[in-house]
DNA sequence: TCCATATACTTTAATAGTGAAGTATATTCC
DNA sequence: GGAATATACTTCACTATTAAAGTATATGGA
């Protein structure tokens, strides 16, 4: 079958690995913080700045694709970081809502730059390939797994 | 800029993480094996295919990109398992020669088909997306950051 | 109002990876 | 031949994830 032949599994895993050991290098290195900790923080950041308060446990699992326990991990390494705070929202006391601490948006600043870079040398890596199509690939994939 | 807009790091990690996670459970169901451990016993089937010998762990966590502590830690459970077997190379004391139990072999039967599914189902996903370009990024990505 | 069920989160045990520092064996170069 | 260095692997402490089972709070009927 072409299916086995394209390795389409063993590429992408493969080229998802290699670069997030550069990318998580690189933002250690520059802002103090793993690219899964940085994942994190932009959800944050991004669904607070959509309404007043910010977004669950939940929403940020459900945003990158984990199961709530890792976020639960995620987010106790977070506040021990001092990056994060969260409290219990008052309509409905099951659930915490997170915000971002003044050392967690200074993260997001320090992040921005190697993270950048790191987008830069991806599309040069690419050469001839068509960007767009090529990204909009990567998201019909998530798509089509993220419900199963 | 572009680098940003088209955020390639962001789809790349949820794609592949997304997938994987579809895949690992479709393994296990099918094979009792984890995908991390089938490339890992695909690495070795291959190499072994080329010579007398079975490869050595550095062999198999260049194949990977893997630290060769992964490797180490890997190997000890696919040993635990009773898919993989090692040995000292004589002509080199310092490192293991890897081979496939008789379990082993039958293990990478299994997974042949559930993985051949998951191949589909991506290559389905991607529509009208031309597969050859798009697993071509994929290696060139893979390729890029490599060395780093 | 109370019970059943659903939901938001936590806990636990396991896999899988990193990087740094350590051990044992090879190799290289006076 | 012996010292210095390189190489193959291991160990350790840590991050990040899963799945399954548990806790606490909401919610929707009867």
């Amino acid at each position: 079958m072409t299916a086995a032949r394209l390795r389409l599994y063993a590429r992408l895993q493969s080229a998802a690995h290699l670069v997030k050991k550069a990318a998580d290098r690189a933002l250690l290195d520059a802002a103090g913080v793993t690219t899964a900790q940085a994942a994190v923080l932009a959800v944050v950041a991004g669904e607070s700045a959509k309404g007043a308060q910010g977004p669950t446990q939940k929403t940020v699992a459900a945003a990158l694709g984990l199961n709530e326990s890792a976020v639960t991990a995620m987010t106790n390494r977070l506040i021990a970081l001092g990056y994060l705070a969260r409290e219990k929202d008052p309509q409905d006391r099951r659930a915490w809502r997170l915000t971002l601490t003044g050392d967690g948006e200074a993260a997001i600043e320090r992040i921005r730059e190697p993270f950048g870079e790191i987008n830069a040398e991806m599309e040069g890596a690419l050469g001839a390939e068509d960007l767009e199509t090529f990204a909009e690939g990567l998201s019909q994939l998530g798509e089509a797994f993220k419900g199963r």
